[in-house]
RNA sequence: GGCGCGUUCGUCUAGUGGCUUAGGACGCCGCCCUCUCAAGGCGGAGACCACGGGUUCGAAUCCCGUACGCGCUACCA
């Protein structure tokens, strides 16, 4: 067993989309996987017939392939160990539960509503641990089946017995134990005659084959009654790994009333997935030396589940934003286009009016001045339109009264270029310089404000180059008009 | 309340007993580069390693306690 490759399970509930936390805990199971060439596997708990949320399981499916995360095994990929989908295995589990009760490792329980809500009260009011009292453990073989013949609505629970020491080994956290004193003959079977998370997830831990449980540190405290309820089947127990948890600036767990938890919040705000991955992996891991910029694939190749971390990360953004930042970056122009397109149509600017070839080099002469694409259009929309109005501080500051004077003759200069080539607008540039004396700076300037309204931006000649010897010469005169 | 887990710069982290006057990254500040804005380069501020006891020649690193934080404590997952 120890040879065999890994199977790991990503088992979310299916609450109606991919929350970043649910990311990490699948990107872990993922690159664990694909790194001991084992098996990755997509499990759909939706044991919870009252959270049914409709589209749910394929919103999920479409925010994971978005990431590139595929999985072998799931829903629309049966392998050998189907169906993937909890609540289409109800009978498994049935059946299941009831060998328990056989062998007494569980029981038939009939209280109602009220009385275990009476029972909790009374021993919250005597300061005592509020556990089930075995009540319906103590009925006779009659009592049941006369309850049972009656149609009384009934649980199964658990049946756990006191003075037990459940121990196991975490690989993140390492050794832990707990005594069974504390843990609550658990809910396995509800009324409604769906299993619990805790009976679903161990039997088909068991019957998935799954090797390793890399889940949330949420269900820390819940895993001696998964590690009871394997031994009460008589099936081996699998290792366990409990992520740290994702959490907001104050960190409390990360929530949605703190800011997007959701995938498809941060695609659609023109997070590249690239990016999104990248961070996301580095939130509780990191390979031990400096790098902090991986590709999918590197981070299969450097990932070792050891070095995951023991305690929470905060969701920093402005460290999102960076490596957002470092992706753009290293896409060509080409692979960027689509996304300018994408964002200028949500914009409203007509796509008719710009070819690829343009746009391409309206990102180029962009890239290193955004951390997003949408920001090509928010920061240098004079390359989508001509500018309307002029940035009044850089007007006081650079521009003169000779300038129109030496704008008009730029204007000159520019008539006379039979291409749009970058260097035919530094040297006609050059030339009126040169004519007037004047350094290359008092044209510059004023020739940017003129071609683009601001003062920031790519170079000069870039900004020329792309709009064209007729819009920049149209632009240069219209400034000389407007800029009093 | 009980149980469990955690605790290194604002944030993500390196560090597994001497290499540490605690390293890197994001962010912040300054300088350089420069036609501007970025990017890039260089530098700076920023952590008495939660606190208190041990163990040891020596501890961020091992042990115990305390505090704080978080999680769980459902017929939710």
């Amino acid at each position: 067993m120890i040879h065999e490759t890994p199977r790991v399970r990503f088992a979310p509930s299916p609450t109606g989309y991919l929350h970043v936390g649910g990311l990490r805990t699948a990107l872990y199971n993922y690159l664990f996987a694909k790194k001991n060439n084992g098996t990755f596997i997509l499990r759909i708990e939706d044991t919870d017939r009252k959270r049914f949320v409709e589209g749910a399981v394929e919103n999920l499916i479409n925010s994971l392939q978005w990431c590139g995360l595929e999985f072998d095994e799931g829903p629309g990929k049966e392998g050998s160990y189907g169906p993937y989908i909890q609540s289409e295995r109800l009978d498994i589990y049935k059946n299941l539960c009831n060998e328990l009760v056989s062998a007494g490792k569980a029981y038939y329980c009939f209280c109602t509503a009220e009385r275990l809500d009476a029972l909790r009260q009374e021993q919250e009011q005597n300061g005592k641990q509020k556990m089930y009292d075995k009540h319906c453990c103590n009925l006779s073989d009659s009592e049941v089946q006369a309850n049972l013949a009656n149609n009384l609505p009934y649980v199964i629970r658990m049946n756990i017995a006191p003075g037990l020491v459940v121990e196991f080994d975490d690989v993140i956290r390492g050794h832990i134990s707990f005594n069974s004193e504390i843990i609550d003959d658990q809910v396995l079977l509800k009324s409604d005659g769906f299993p619990t998370y805790h009976l679903a997830n161990v039997i088909d831990d068991h019957m998935m084959k799954i090797t390793h449980v890399i889940r949330g540190e949420e269900w820390l405290p819940s895993t001696p009654k998964h590690v009871l309820l394997y031994q009460s089947f008589g099936w081996e127990v699998p290792q366990f790994a409990h992520l740290p948890l994702l959490l907001n600036p104050d960190r409390t767990k990360l929530s949605k009333r703190q800011g997007d938890v959701a995938v498809e919040d941060y695609r659609s705000k023109g997070y590249l997935k690239e990016a999104l991955v990248n961070f996301v992996a580095l939130l509780g891991w990191t390979a031990g030396d400096d790098r902090e910029f991986y590709y999918l694939d590197e981070l299969i190749e450097a990932f070792s589940l050891e070095r995951v971390n023991k305690s929470g990360a905060v969701f920093d953004l402005q460290k999102l934003s960076w490596l957002n930042a470092e992706h753009l970056r290293k896409k060509t122009s080409e692979e960027l286009l689509p996304f300018l397109r994408e964002t200028m149509a949500e914009k409203n600017i007509p796509a008719e009016k710009f070819t690829d070839n343009y746009l391409t080099h309206v990102i180029d002469s962009m890239r290193e001045r955004v951390q997003f694409i949408y920001e090509i259009v928010e920061n240098a929309p004079y390359f989508f339109s001509a500018p309307q109005v002029f940035d009044e501080s850089v007007i006081a500051k650079r521009w003169n009264e000779k300038t129109p004077e030496l704008m008009q003759q730029l204007v000159e200069e520019f008539s006379k270029l039979s291409s749009n080539e970058k260097e035919g607008f530094e040297t006609a540039l050059k030339v009126v310089a040169e004519k007037y004396t004047v350094k290359t700076a008092e044209l510059i300037h004023p020739l940017r404000l003129s071609l683009s309204g601001v003062g920031g931006g790519p170079g000069v000649y870039d900004i020329a180059m792309i709009l064209g010897k007729e819009e920049s010469i149209n632009r240069i005169k219209t400034a000389i008009e407007k800029i009093k």
